[in-house]
DNA sequence: GGACACGTTGAGAACGGTAACACTCACGAA
DNA sequence: TTCGTGAGTGTTACCGTTCTCAACGTGTCC
């Protein structure tokens, strides 16, 4: 920076000037300045910038160190919204969404002057833990089921409404009750989905089968469906996730019970491929891009705000169905 | 620092020391130091750090925005490794693997003062432009198909051998010839799981069908898969990944061909659902945890010797095949 | 014509560390 | 005794920005 204000003929804090914008410039000036910028190709330094701003431009996600469709998706959105905004993004994984684990990645990117932080944040773990982040660091979470009292601002897709829309669907077709392979018990995003599911069966006076937790995977989901094959009853079930229904789907087959002639499956999340299932998954599409994008949005507009104590915004993506072949009008109902 | 200095009564040149574990500090001074930094609950500035040291303890990566699978599950293993050394990651997306893209992501890593890079690097574009990062930012790329003559270190799996021996496995099996439902002509790996593949049916002196190249998605798996179905003449299938695979199954499926007592089918990748295809699908297992750990200790090997100019080393990880249910005798072979 | 506001610029002090060097002191060898 | 040596510590400069404040025109108003 000397050497572009030597080579300007002025001083280091008129180039600071430039750089920075400021309108106190001459145009003049400011001409000479950029040449030099340019001939010496100057570059500033963020780390003195930041030792003196305290502002780094960078801002921090804290994910789940496994390959769960979701929040790998949401990276990509978050990232390129990021730049767009002229932040870089630092990634601190956990390999456990405990309290312990959360903490340590939230020190680990204010040690690194972060200026917000994104927590991808499917269990209250997470989100508690986040409490304790040291003052002025904002963070919001994205995820979960939201409490609607959460002490930060929330972006998450309304997964009770995904259900509802799921399992409404499979009524509709004729089905007289719909059965759920769901997710991990203690996963806030699954008992939303489980809640949507259950209330849609009560409103429509259905019966509401018994429900066995596993995890978001085939092997959980073929483990459920196994049991559902072998029960004549069920012709309708609603999965928490395409992996699951991925499972399921294998499990039917293997018993040799058709979909969608003789059962019908839908899915959730709407993963690249769900289209290419045997057959092609019916399923709930998230836009998780959307949904990191709209949390990066969120983010930097608490940020923006340091003097009113604005209540913690929420937001709330609206997932839909997306129709595909493996749901079918139920037989008897067909018939009749 | 300052106040941690005064509280133990020693300069902030003493701190210092004991922060950075000088040798020459006596027991007792560095005790009291440590003391009054605990009672200060002090934390290191890094930005200041960074600036006297030019050194960021920060990693860059440089990925590709587009959810294939390999790319991200590579973001958790670089991700844990480079924790435990003590570096913290920055994530870079390009949108396009073309040179002008991969330039600006270095540049914004470089910005914000990385100590090195790791990108993620399948088409050659991306290497060359690497080519023309600042000097003395090491950079370490990962994928691709590995010309041998690389400018630096690369680690890759070798993806030749992988279709070789998916190739020879469904040979072993009786198939007069392998179909290969291929990636991207225009990315060196799917170019290199062409070459294993062609190279083993010219060893075995089998006809070499041709290609209809496509890209690296269920979809496209789908178009090659119609295709193969007509043709009678097709009792195995190679196919560039596992997605393409769930593409070209569903495309036998729906033309009545069964798989595998017609048509034998093999994926490469291993994703974490592949096991629940229809039916459970055999491939070619690739490591992608252990080769972004990999990237990681060749990037610290290659930033710690500053001094002599090591080649650029080559690490190269073999791929190895898993057997599941896509894969049978051919009919033909088996009845004689 | 002098007081005053305002646009433009510069000098110097932060910001919070590390690097280089000087200094003190105890110890052992010449 | 005298000097060199090395461990332990303090002093000062420096990393490259931004911030604060003062200074300098220049035009405007009374």
């Amino acid at each position: 920076m000397r050497d572009v204000a030597k080579l300007a003929g002025v001083s280091h804090q008129t180039v600071s000037r430039v750089i920075n914008d400021h309108p106190n410039v001459r145009a003049e000036t400011r001409e000479r300045v950029l040449a030099a910028m340019r001939s010496l190709n100057y570059r500033r330094n963020l780390a003195a910038r930041t030792l003196a701003t305290r502002e780094s431009r960078t801002l921090g996600i804290i994910g789940f160190e496994t390959t769960l469709f979701g929040p790998e998706s949401m990276l990509y959105g978050i990232e390129s919204a990021a730049r767009a905004a002229g932040y870089l993004v630092s990634v601190a994984t956990v390999r456990e969404l405990a309290h312990r684990p959360v903490l340590e990645a939230v020190d680990r990117l204010a040690q690194h002057d972060v200026d917000g932080i994104i927590a991808i944040a499917p269990k209250p773990a997470v989100t508690t833990a986040l409490t304790h982040a040291p003052n002025g660091l904002t963070c919001v979470a994205v995820g979960g089921a939201g409490s609607g009292s959460d002490p930060f601002p929330t972006v998450r897709v309304d997964n009770a409404a995904g259900a509802r829309i799921a399992t409404q669907h499979l009524l509709d077709l004729g089905h007289t009750t719909v059965h759920h392979a769901a997710g991990p018990p203690d996963w806030p995003e699954a008992q939303a989905r489980v809640d949507g599911w259950r209330e849609t069966l009560y409103a429509a006076g259905a019966v509401v089968p018994a429900i066995r937790p596993g995890w978001w995977d085939a092997a959980a989901g073929y483990e459920q469906g196994r049991r559902m094959a072998a029960d004549p009853q069920v012709t309708a079930v609603f999965c928490a996730n395409d992996r699951i229904a991925l499972g399921v789907l294998r499990a039917l087959h293997e018993a040799g019970r058709r979909v969608p002639e003789e059962v019908s499956v839908v899915g959730f999340d709407d993963m690249p491929d769900s289209g290419y299932f045997l057959p092609p998954l019916t399923t709930v599409h998230q836009d998780f891009g959307e949904l990191g994008r709209r949390a990066l949005a969120l983010l930097l507009h608490h940020m923006a705000r340091v003097d009113g104590d604005a209540p913690p915004s929420n937001v709330v993506v609206a997932p839909e169905v997306v129709l595909r072949s493996s749901t079918a009008p139920h037989r008897l109902f067909a018939r009749g």
